[in-house]
Parts: C-alpha cells; structure tokens; sequence
DNA sequence: CATGAATGAGTCTTCATTCAT
DNA sequence: AATGAATGAAGACTCATTCAT
C-alpha cells in the first residue's frame, strides 16, 4: 500500500492506440472499483479487465493511486464541462427564477454524466490526493452562483450575498448527494429539480 | 461487491476488564483511523496504539471490519440520542419558525457529537456492512420532519408534504455535511443555523 | 505450534468429578477432531464443546499433544484389552483353522471399538510422539501369532515361522484397515472374516 | 470437516522460467515435508527452501492444501505410472504364479518411486481434497487383478472371485504399507516378494 | 513497447498457552 | 480448583510494483 506515491500520469500518450489503451484502462478501473470496492480492487485485476498486462498499465499509470486520480478526474472534467456549457448560456437577462432554474438545472445535468461511476467514487475511494477536482466543481458552482447574485442584487433582499450563495449552493448539493447516492432516477425528474429551484428562490428572492 | 465477512461483535464482554479493553479499543481506532485513513489503519496498528495485544482485540473484533462497524454504530447512537433528546423537547405548541430552528439546531447539535470522528467516517470508510445505523439517523429525521409538518399542515403551504419534507431535510443535510467535512466551526455559529432556518422557513410557510 | 512440549498428563486426577471431567474433555476431543481435523481443532473449540473453561482444560492436559496423545493411548488401550480378551481365551489346542480364526476375530473385534474414532485418528493425526501405543499393538498381535505359530509348527510347512508370521499379521492388517478407513460394517461380516481367514491358514499350514 | 479452500494449480506456467519455478517449489515442498511435518511446514518455509519468493509461490498454488495436493497428485501419478507400464507387461499366456509374481512385483516396484516422500504423505498430511489419486491407484490395481483373475477363473478355486480379488489386493497393500512406513529396504527384497506371492497364489489356485 | 514472472513488505487472523482474579 | 481475559509468536495470503525477456 505503499507511502504517498507518484501520482501524475507518467506519460500522455500520443498515438491513436496508446489513448484507447488508455481508455480501456480506465474503463476497467470503473467496473472493478464498482464490482469489488477499492480496497479489492487490485491493479492486477484492473489489467486483467482491460485486456492489458500489468507492465502496460504501469506505462501509463505509476500507481493505483494515480489510476484512480485519474479516473476521478476525467469524471470531474466532463461533469465541470456540462456545468459550464449549460451555465454559459446562462440568460442573465432573465428573471431570477429562470436564472436560479438554469443553474441548479445545470448542477443536476452535470450528476447525470454518470451517477453510477460517481456513487462508486464517493462511496468506496478514500480521499486520495488529487481529490482536487471535486472542490474544484464546487468552487466553480460558487462562483457561478456568486456572479449571478450579484448581478442580480437588487431583485435579491439579501445583505449578505456571500452567505447567501454558499447556503444556497449546499443546499443544492444535499439534494444531488442523495439523487446520485440513493436515487439516481431523480435526476431526471423536472418536478423535483422545479421543487428546489422554488426553495432557493423564495430563500433569495426580496 | 464481495462476500462480506462476519461484522457483529464476537463475544459480549462480561467482566468489568473486558468492557474497559473495548472501550480502549475503539478508542484507539477512532484515533488511528483519523491518523492514518481507512486503507493504512490495521488492525496491528490498532492494537497497539490501544496498549491491547492483537489477540484481544480479535477476541472483541471478529474483522477489521467489525471493528470499525461498532465505531460508526456507537457513534451514530450518539448522535441519534442527542438528536432524540432536543427533538423530545419540541415546543409544538410554538410557532412554525420557532419549531423549524429547533430541529435544524438538533440536527446541527448531533453533529457537534464528534465532528472530527465524523469526517473520518465519512472520508474513509468505504462502505461497510452496518452501515445501516445512518440511514437509521437521516429516517428518523425525515419521520421528524413529516409528523412536525403534518401538525402545522394550516400554517404551511405546500401540499405535497412529504416531497417538502424531504427537500428540506437534504438542504440541511447540505450544510451540516460541508460543516463536518470543510468546516467544522461553523457547526457552533448560531447566525450560519439562522441562516439556514430562514431559508428552511421561507420555504414551507404559507 | 510450540515446539515438542510437555506431553504427559500433568496430574493423575484422583476425585471423582475430576476423573469425570477428564472424561467429557477427552470425548469432546473425539468429537472435534471428527468434525474439523486436527488442523482445525483448537483447544478452546475442544474446551468450549467440553463445557469446560480452557483453564480447566490445560489443568488436566499440559498440551494439544498431550490431550490428543491421551486419546490415542486411551483407545489403543482399549483395542489392545479387546485383542487380549479374546487372545487369552485361545483353545491353543484346537485346529490351526480354529486357532487362527479366532486370532483373527479378536483383532476385528478390536477394530469395532470405536472405529469412527480410529478413522480420524489415522487420517487427521499426524504422527506425535507417543504414538507408540500404535506398535504396541501390532507386536503385541505379532508376538501372539509368534507363539501361536511356534506352537503348531509340527503342523505348518514353514521354515522361516518369523517370516511367516510377519507376512500373515500384515496381510490381515491390509484388511482390517481398509475396514477402517472405507467399510467399517465389513468389521461385522463373518464371512468376510471367513475369507481372511481362509487365505492366511492355506498360507500357513502344510 | 470444514469448507475446502480452492486446491487446484492456479496458473498453467507458460514461459519455461515459471515451470522451473513449479518444479522447484513442489521439490522444497517434498523436503519440508519430511523435515517437519505437514503441520511444521509452513509455505513461507517451503518458498524460502526453494529458494523463491512467497508471492511465487501464491502465483502458482493458491493455498498450502493446493501445494501439498499437487505434490501428492504428482507422486501418485508417477506411482501410476510405473504400475501399469509393469503390468501392460502382463504374460497373460504364463501360469497363475507367473502372472500373480508380476503383479506384485509391480506394485512394489510403484512403492519403490520414492517412499521417503510416501511415508511422509502418509504420516503427515492430513486428508486434503483431492486425496482421489490415490483411490485411483487402489481401484486401478484391483481392476487389474480382476481382469487377470477372471481370465484364469477356470485354474482357480475360487467362485466369488470379486472378493478373492479385494481380499489379495488388501492383503498385498498391508505388506507394502509396513514396507513404506517402516522397512522401505524390504521394497526391495525378492524373498519377500516371493514370500507374499506365495501366500496369494496358494489363496487362489485350486 | 508489451509481457508476465517474480518480489517481499505488510496484512489479517488464529490459537496454544498463561495467569490474575 | 475453576474461570476466561489476555498474550503474541507465527502462519496464510495479498498486492503494488519491478524488470528481465
């Protein structure tokens, strides 16, 4: 289990096949880790799921620690992705409610990437150092919701909007924590998303 | 996910010796696992920083994992009775927002139990057999929740109830698993659980 | 797994209720042995089916060794009483035939002591040190035939008697331990003790 | 008797490297054996013997049953084999005698492939899984002489010639047994052979 | 580049045995 | 005497990682 091992990718690969082997690399990470759990899960395992040798794995990856940060990572980018896509066309000319819907609309297409991979990852990996990428997101959320309150100050009856957005963006997050952890089909459901939306907006609103 | 080994404790200790030697031993798991993380903390390890010889802790603790099931089980009990107790004390008869600050101020005091336990738990245990004991403790909130909600029905403006039951509890969940994870102080200031009562309230008074 | 320990009973039990104990710890020894190997069979397991504390266990037996050593000699012991019950009664002066048929039936009748017991004692027991009460046995049987042997050699056409006698003792062992081990009921069949009979008396005679 | 963990070789070595390293692993076991006894002989003993690493030797048995039963798999199977290459020699067309001589010499010269290490598997091991070779041995043997008994049935006196054959067969087994497990020398002694051969053939002629 | 045999530190766990009560 | 809590050496086994081929 090693001490505090490498934990960048030792090599981008440049040719076609190198990135698919890649691919298949991570890909097996995820079932494994969703099959057995973290700690059975084995690099040996990892690379007899993905059809490699255990020499190939460690050509791209240094260590399991470095596997999985991977893997976290690729996820965290395509959820950042759909959060920004959806949050840059943001109508700021809006009204607030359409403004609020949009992004915690946002917030819940970016947990629909792929719930079952983040519910593996948040329930079986132990907090690995490139664990970056998840306050990442959060931050970015923040931040969003921060410029889109300000914008909006006056329609708001908040003094303190700093406050404001940081209560308003957990509470959020306490509702996709459960969708993805024990009810990923709510996701997908308009009504629950226009539910929260009216309870931050009523929170906001003057 | 693999065959679970056995979890429940092995042997109920009978002498006044053999309760302090579980005792010391929980302890001391609480304190490695917050040391060293789920993966790094062995049973080894464990023993030793309880003063225990490894062979004691196995005539308590059939598996590591039962180990650390009666950690989260006692610690979970705890919060559950703090919640218990200022949610028994419910002043019913009050307003709407007096009684919505009680219970989220329950719910943040149960939080006070042992943040930093708390975090571990949640950080680095990977998902473990009993972990049935925090659903028990976010059901018994919810079954909280719905009976204070049903007897103020005329003052609220929700029909659906329960759907704002437990909207309502997973955006307090929000705030009090990002006070145990990023920001325990905050579990203390009264003006962060004002904050969050408002919100709370706004949401579900008429 | 120690190293060649103490292998003696610590204290020939006087009492009664000792003697009784003795007893119950030895038959619980059987038992487990028979249910989970010698590998498998701990002395706590042998005490806690005994109903007896594993303190009180080593009061009377000093080691596993001992404990197993004990109900060896116990049923070698046994055996070997049956053997020279029947061998004592020898009507030396009948037939070959009957003389022989009657040692053979004496050695069956030892076998049917307890022949579950004597089936787990050869295939889970490794060899310990006072195993010797196995060759016991079997010179005392060679001994027997010996003198059973010199006896009639007027009416046998060996030369070499010791030979012989070797030869006829391993020749019916090779049956009564198949008997053991693959078909204790074959241990009640007169006839096939008839059998057994038949061949070493057309070996012996002249 | 307890569950049986998984007994059989776990990789079929490809490269030649790996198959040295399954042949030497299996010799040290052999050694160990003898040395200490199945209950002494650890497989980190056993690895350290053969001079290879403890992971080599998981990488090929996945338990120290799995070893153990391979190293009797083999030395049956080479038992096996010396037997019927002897008795594929069979002059059918000779006299009983003639016949019954080469079946027991044949199975003496199988018990003369190395009877340190039978004593041993004899002694020390405990009944393990595939304890099947060597019933395999036993009913080869015997269907061996029932053929060649039924092929003479008319030189013979007996009319239950199944029993004669089981009866011969353990009566022979008794003396290698005494051979293997205390006089290997004797495995080499024609009188004896000659001794045993008589004492069937007089059994069965008519 | 790929392969997979080899490594060995370190893990969980058992169990014979002791000894304070 | 009896009890059973405590001990800790030792064993089976895993798995991240390396490196010769």
């Amino acid at each position: 289990m090693a001490r505090a091992p490498r934990t960048t990718v030792r090599k981008a690969p440049t040719q076609a096949r190198a990135q698919e082997t890649v691919e298949t690399i991570l890909a097996a990470t995820a079932r494994v880790l969703a099959r057995d759990g973290y700690d059975r899960a084995s690099t040996n395992k990892v690379a007899e799921a993905a059809g490699v040798s255990i020499g190939s794995l460690y050509q791209y990856f240094p260590s399991k620690e470095a596997l999985v940060s991977a893997l976290i990572e690729r996820h965290m980018s395509r959820m950042l992705q759909v959060l920004t896509d959806a949050g840059a066309a943001l109508p700021l000319g809006g009204t607030v409610r359409q403004a609020t819907r949009q992004i915690i609309a946002a917030s819940y297409a970016a947990h629909r990437v792929n719930p079952k991979l983040h519910r593996v990852l948040l329930e079986q990996v132990p907090r690995i150092g490139t664990m970056g990428s998840i306050d990442t997101f959060e931050e970015r959320t923040l931040t969003l919701v921060e410029a889109f309150l300000s914008m909006h100050a006056s329609e708001l009856r908040r003094s303190n909007l700093k406050l404001a957005a940081k209560v308003a963006v957990l509470a959020v997050r306490g509702t996709t924590l459960y969708c993805v952890l024990r009810s990923p089909e709510l996701l997908y459901e308009e009504e629950f998303i226009d539910e929260v939306t009216d309870m931050i907006v009523r929170y906001l609103e003057a």
